[in-house]
DNA sequence: GTTGTATGAATGAAGG
DNA sequence: CCTTCATTCATACAAC
């Protein structure tokens, strides 16, 4: 055993807690991916009328998530979107005609798409913005009459009158740059530096989420590294 | 030296491969949930009138917690809702914003209220009424106008996405319950940099971020290692 | 706790 | 731009 120490890396005690945080986190953080995959793609499936029974279709649609029940309205797959807002938030204001044109071309690759659509987009969007402005601005609140959870004296359960209370979520800012990036890390540095040191490594379009997802254990995707 | 090493854990060199593999699947798969979320939240997440009042949200959700609610939905109390009924019926259309303004004052006295919860009651309210005149005037017609996607030439038709080659779809399913529950990550605090290096992300990008992921069993998880 | 349904809210598109 | 409407999405709640 004494020659085997030779050949190993050592850590200590409080190295291997870190360590161990980390990798509770990233399999934490992973299994919401899955599940939250899960949820998606099940709902997708479910709009486009798909069965679940037993079907093991092309687990590849992730990408795209989207449905379109084959009636009218548009609806921005999950790439779109990203795109789209990442323009808006690059900053220029209404893209030109010829702007839309090229974004409608670059979106195309993503799913179907009109250039009537893209200029909708834009225009609804920033009245959004600007409405989540105005609203940011003023605390339109009205009543505070809310009564913490705590249980109050006496009161029932069944409420008569649907007055909940409520809490909600503190969102101020509503989108942001959006990076298609995906960092990896630097396979040949030590796991001590696991905390801050990471390296792009390029565009893992390839690496779809269905790739990424579809094994439950992690383990599997192994090989890919 | 030599005591030192009855202090440290080690692994081989194969050992230490692996986690370091294991490691960079959960950092890319990490980055892909942050990914997803931002799209996710950006999608759905915008103007909620629901500023409600009550934005007693703890940041840090003290130990036990978990329940940064997700999505929070007004609900009339009775009397709102008959006051709302008795406006409508009143004959006007569309109340101007003053209007709604007002109303929204008047039935903060009896309980929650905000004025795009107004506003999209009365929208919403006037569309039930169409939609109900309409039922009214043709009785259960036990149409056979069965929206079978017959494929229209019309190229306004849309399609799921280039990329998904053939998607059968059957009849769409209408209504699957998803329940995305938020819970917040307890542990995360120092820890979870993940974002720390991104040049293209917004602030509140963490915050949000935790605000999404749960805290479900890790134990399995870590036992492999 | 599952499923169904009513309805609040989000948003693409149209009209002005 | 702004407003309105149609459609879709998601949630509260009831019925089982």
């Amino acid at each position: 055993a004494v020659e085997k120490v030779l050949f190993v890396k050592v850590m200590t005690d409080e190295q291997m807690e870190i360590l161990r945080s980390q990798i509770a986190v990233y399999a934490t953080i992973s299994e919401q991916l899955i599940e939250m995959h899960k949820i998606i793609t099940a709902y997708q499936d479910s709009l486009s009328g798909m069965k679940l029974s037993g079907i093991y279709v092309d687990p590849l649609m992730a990408s795209g998530g989207h449905k379109l029940t084959a009636r009218q309205r548009w609806t921005p797959t999950s790439v779109q979107l990203q795109m789209l807002e990442t323009i808006f938030n690059q900053g220029n204001g209404a893209p030109s005609k010829q702007k839309i044109k090229h974004i409608t071309i670059e979106l195309s690759q993503h799913g179907q798409i009109s250039e009537s659509n893209v200029y909708n987009w834009f225009q609804n969007r920033r009245a959004r913005s600007k409405k989540m402005q105005k609203m940011a601005a003023l605390p339109s609140n009205s009543e505070s009459e809310i009564e913490t959870d705590e249980d109050s004296p006496n009161e029932k359960k069944l409420r008569p009158d649907k007055n909940v209370p409520v809490t909600i979520r503190s969102d101020p800012i509503y989108n942001m740059q959006i990076s298609a990036e995906v960092h990896l890390l630097d396979q040949t540095q030590g796991i001590y530096q696991l905390n801050g040191s990471s390296k792009s490594c390029g565009s893992l379009d390839q690496m779809s989420y269905a790739n990424v997802l579809s094994t439950p254990r992690l383990d599997h995707l192994m090989d890919k590294f």
